[in-house]
DNA sequence: AGAGTGATGTTCT
DNA sequence: GAACATCACTCTA
């Protein structure tokens, strides 16, 4: 469990969601005193009417157009914070969001956020483990809040995304989930 | 175990 | 004023 983790360079966050979103499954979010393995992803595109840039920049969706390696948080429902990571280049609006996880350190101070549980599948959970808010949009990776490297995926599966009914059929359709079930040693 | 629903508040029309 | 990248709980079986 001391394995030390080497961090991501920005570079990596520099491609298309469609790259990186599946390069996201397995790697370790560090934040707020936990770390999660990322187990499920979910990739957002410019042109993309599921995404909430896709009518253009507001003031909410502004962080998406940064650079690769940014924080956009917004909330949900009311309720959920649900976090995403920015990616491709500057001025073109895309990201992904961390759908799933799993507990990699501190369980204790995520029993504690989570009202016992220990289940992070489901954004909204992911967001209140590593209790991110809508005050952390807009944010670069940073010391504070980072991602290393970590486990490889057994596999990789593809499904169409969740809760985006109000998308082009063509979108709402298009398989850009990702799944991953188990790691290797 | 599956279906139904209230909570809750920001954002955009 | 409607919609919303959800969750946890209840009810029926």
């Amino acid at each position: 469990m001391d394995i030390e983790f080497k961090r991501l360079q920005f570079d990596f966050y520099s491609h298309n969601a469609l790259e990186v979103a599946p390069l996201l499954l397995g790697k370790i979010i560090h934040c707020n005193e936990v770390a999660l393995i990322i187990t499920e992803t979910e990739a957002y595109l410019p042109t993309d009417s599921a995404c909430h840039a896709y009518n253009g920049k507001t003031e909410r969706n502004a962080p998406m157009f940064l650079s690769g390696g940014f924080l956009y948080v917004y909330l949900c429902y009311g309720i959920h914070n649900l976090c995403n990571i920015v990616v491709d280049k500057e001025g073109v609006a895309s990201a992904v969001l961390l759908r799933a996880a799993q507990v990699y350190s501190g369980s204790d101070i995520i029993r504690q956020r989570r009202n016992g549980s220990l289940d992070l599948v489901g954004p909204g959970k992911v967001g209140q483990a590593l209790q991110l808010t809508r005050a952390d949009s807009g944010k670069a990776l940073s010391d504070e809040i980072f991602v290393t490297e970590g486990f490889t995926p057994v596999s990789i599966e593809k499904a169409p995304r969740v809760g985006i009914d109000y998308a082009l059929p063509q979108d709402r359709d298009a398989k850009w989930r990702f799944i991953a079930k188990e790691f290797k040693k």
